[in-house]
DNA sequence: AGCGGATTTTGATAAATGTTCAATGATAAA
DNA sequence: TTTATCATTGAACATTTATCAAAATCCGCT
């Protein structure tokens, strides 16, 4: 589980860090408002845990924006005592919790568990379905839609989209993917996973051309960011 | 399987009542919360998909009654986008999962097929009529007809289109087909299954050549899609 | 049991569809 | 700018599916 905290107290961030890890969660910061919300927008977390008072951007800004640009990761506000009057504001501009400083680690952590365990489709174990930019996959059933009209895969295709979401944010080399999605045995070099790969992209990507969830790391492979 | 759908738009009333149907649920409609509430706790339903914003009632209050008064038929809430607070409300009110509009029509078929999963009484009662095109297959009395006229099918042939039918929009490998409709252990490779479909497109589809409802899906197997 | 017709299976071939590969041009790193 | 890597294309190739008819099986009947 991937938890994003931007704060600004130095202190503040040590001691949840090292909570939040030793808990078992992968745990990124940001210390203020704009380096926040551009994380929050290019990466998929689980968690937001949001400060309001931040150098740059304030917290409800980050949140209504985020919440503008379609961001649904579930937000945690940390507001100040005495701002009352702001919770209400947070919950408005789409947090889903708040909670007021000075708190202990352990409702934090209570909260935090209460929101992972109301966000669905998250935690899930056996993923059968995706979604992403405006395109469905359902894998039950073998089917792909891009904003309502279904898009026609071929076996390989799907084949090869199942496993790099399924195994996403990780790079793969050609070979390997020839490997677990192919089935053949390093076969020395060929353009195939490249042909499949473009024509992916041709059928889903908004911009084929600059792909933005099947991506290609140069010298390396490709991987599937959301 | 009965659904209730407690909606007021009427556009996504009809796309959703006809998609729901065509995957074989029984769905009556509500276009208020006080109807819905009324129709859900007088009679019982699998599952109740349920907007938040309605005439007369509110989804959260529909929601609410309904879990106060003991019913606990699964519900799926469908919020509008930018309600993220309302998700949680929502759920803590006894919703079981929710969905953000705008969505896929694929998604909501997954999170129903999910939903539908995990509730208990699961014991799907197949209907023992269908009609598709100009195609009537009555399954108590193995009889069909096309246009009013009686169609010969023989035994298998009956068989299997009943499965394709009663497992429709699902994709079929043929060695699903064979075990499920023949009882045959993964037989190696057969030409049977193909076959059997010809001959069903050959007496049921308007142009066998472009099978409308018997659908091959290349390199993975059969389906029905009405 | 044996016969005859209907049904089912099978394998061959044709048709449709999907995949691979290598050449070429484009793009990104050094 | 140079070099390495990647994207794209179309034609050759491979696989999958449709169709057909012969062979095998099943089933009701005598």
């Amino acid at each position: 589980m991937k938890i994003l905290l931007v704060e600004d107290e130095q202190g503040l961030i040590l001691t949840l860090t090292d909570r939040l890890q030793s808990e078992g969660f992968d745990v990124k910061t940001a210390s203020d408002g704009e380096t926040g919300f551009s994380l929050a927008s290019n990466e998929n977390f689980d968690l937001i845990i949001l400060d309001v008072m931040l150098p740059k951007k304030n917290g409800y800004d980050v949140c209504r924006d985020l919440r503008g640009k379609g961001v649904e990761t579930p937000i945690l506000m940390l507001t100040a005592k005495g701002e009352t009057i702001d919770k209400v504001l947070g919950l408005k501009l789409g947090a889903d919790d708040y909670l007021t400083k000075p708190f202990e680690v352990i409702e934090l952590l209570a909260r935090i568990e209460a929101l992972l365990r109301r966000s669905p489709g998250k935690n899930q174990i056996s993923p059968d379905f995706f979604r992403f930019g405006d395109v469905a996959v359902d894998f039950k059933r073998a089917e792909v839609s891009k904003n309502e009209e279904p898009v026609e895969l071929s076996a390989m295709e799907f084949k090869l989209l199942q496993y790099l979401i399924e195994n996403r944010g990780r790079v793969h080399s050609r070979n390997d993917l020839l490997d677990a999605v192919w089935g053949y045995d390093a076969m020395p070099s060929t353009r195939t996973v490249d042909v499949h790969v473009a024509w992916l992209r041709q059928k889903l990507e908004a911009n084929p051309k600059h792909p933005q969830f099947i991506q290609t790391v140069h010298g390396f492979g490709y991987k599937f960011q959301d």
